[in-house]
DNA sequence: AGTATCTACTACGACCTGTAGTTCCGCTGA
DNA sequence: TCAGCGGAACTACAGGTCGTAGTAGATACT
């Protein structure tokens, strides 16, 4: 559970939660700031303690997790790209009332398009797949 | 179409929002600056004038649309609060590709109660049945 | 010892949001 | 007719976030 709401990321955080993300199953023990200065930071321009100042700032909103390494830190998302998101979501609907809820969520169903849908689909049939059924409680 | 972005609303942003959404239907023509001040302003302390910047600065937002009448404003929801919600939502999903969008979702179903869970099949069903069967294109 | 490497600390501007004051204008009643 | 009052427009300011980076100090390699 994340101590700081830790909601929108700016557009480099982003882009280092990207890199972070893609290279977790290479680099497990995470990557240092010159790895991610290296990746995404030299194409911009950046300079290398900007990476460094984000990358601190993200691991005290514990979007990123660091753990020594000789002088250096790696860092490693905090979580993945699947639970941020799942997490954003149940945020926006979090605070809306049952009928308000449904509502909104026809809206939403309603502005996707099919492969979504289908997605969407998927995902409720794999659901009740996994948990045979504890629902109907 | 919103024209900016009008992502996250602040907290006096989004209970100005509520006031305008609850008062919708009892009040179609909008409310004045006056009225939004009295009803939610006046027990929060804050200024008249607070209420008159917040709704203004929302209006260029196209949060809300506004209209004379006589020398005063009147502020009406520029969306639903369906609406609105149902944007954040794809707005969180948008940048995602499928595979993760899908592994995404399944995140944010195994950690939805099983209300919540229905809500959505619900929601399903009902598209569905407004829709006969304009997928599979 | 000298140089490269890394962290820690500090800084600063842009933008957002909450909060409000000031100024000016028109309407309304005494 | 003139003083208020209601209202709008404009300006301001502080606190927070984010992008961006410099500098200083420690450490390690050669």
């Amino acid at each position: 559970m994340p101590s700081t709401p830790r909601n929108r990321l700016g557009d480099l955080e982003r882009a280092v939660m990207e890199e972070l993300w893609s290279t977790a199953d290479a680099h497990p023990e995470g990557r240092t700031v010159r790895e991610v200065h290296d990746s995404i930071g030299v194409e911009r321009g950046l300079a290398y303690t900007t990476l460094m100042t984000v990358l601190d700032r993200m691991a005290k909103k514990d979007l990123v997790t660091r753990e020594r390494d000789g002088r250096a830190w790696r860092y490693t998302p905090a979580s993945t790209r699947a639970e941020l998101t799942s997490e954003s979501l149940h945020h926006t609907l979090g605070e809306l009332a049952g009928d308000t809820r449904r509502s909104a969520l026809l809206h939403f169903l309603d502005e996707s398009t099919p492969e979504e849908i289908d997605e969407l689909k998927a995902a409720l049939a794999e659901l009740e797949a996994r948990r045979p059924d504890q629902r109907r409680a």
